[in-house]
DNA sequence: GTACATGCAAACGGTTTGCATATCT
DNA sequence: AGATATGCAAACCGTTTGCATGTAC
């Protein structure tokens, strides 16, 4: 039993057409690192079918998006993504100077959750929830620059 | 003394020329609504000088985002900015049903930032803090669909 | 057989760049 | 005068779309 069985069930149970290409793209999405690029799902299942086209990539990744089988990770500027799974799910730390992306357990979040929907009535999407800074190592890489290098 | 008479003395304090252009843009995002996007800074600076050119605003953000004297906002999937101002840092919210954006007090982020660090010494860019979500007035929106409509 | 998905190529929109000209200092 | 900023046009890159062909059902 696959990771991404259950997203097979629902690709059937809403009519859509089992092809190839999203049987590719969905295990590249399921194999591959955490929130994907859509180049790298691009180039982690065109290996398997070259013949494959990033149109279809992203067509693709849209419906899986509708169909809750992937989440959209707002990580950079572009589009990213990662396989739902509503039993871990998580959120993410960016690295703006080396790029990095950490996973951060929703514990930390649930109290800024509920002060905003108190507050201001504010329903924060955390499926869809990232913070930028500087990651423990690119930090301290810069301390040792000392002072001077400002 | 107007809001943006600092920046200008950054200018010139960098070695920077001070043209009708550069004033304009300062002029216009100055004055505009918060977080401004570029095309909406770009129109505002054209009414007064309609010779601008979208690229000199592009690059004039990007000198004035070096300088210090705006702050990028990771708003949509556009470049945004608003005029930096140390004294009163604030965050936001972003609508994704309807798009608007809204202020938050970096009270709501203390904390929050503060475990951040301390558990994982990332340093989060809260200068650049976004939370997407559903606002009061879409949310309830929702609600009156009733249980029906999804 | 038919509706839907794919590949291909071309369009699109925001952003950046090369270059000759104009302008600030 | 000399360095730098501008306008213009064209490149760029990620993403989307139109359309004819192919394929799952």
């Amino acid at each position: 039993m696959s990771k991404h069985s259950g997203a097979l069930k629902e690709l059937r149970a809403k009519g859509c057409r089992l092809t190839p290409q999203r049987l590719l793209i969905l295990e590249a999405i399921a194999e591959g690192s955490a929130h994907m690029g859509v180049d790298e799902v691009f180039r982690r299942a065109r290996e398997s079918y070259p013949y494959l086209d990033v149109a279809t990539v992203y067509r693709t990744l849209r419906l899986f998006r509708e169909l809750g089988v992937v989440t959209e990770v707002g990580i950079a500027d572009r589009l990213h993504f990662e396989l739902t799974d509503p039993a871990a799910r998580h959120h993410h730390m960016v690295c703006k100077v080396c790029g990095s992306a950490f996973d951060l357990s929703p514990y930390y979040l649930e109290q800024f959750r509920e002060t905003l929907s108190r507050e201001f009535g504010f329903e924060p999407d955390l499926g869809n929830f990232t913070v930028t800074g500087t990651c423990v190592r690119c930090g301290s890489r810069k301390e040792l620059r000392g002072p001077i290098g400002n």
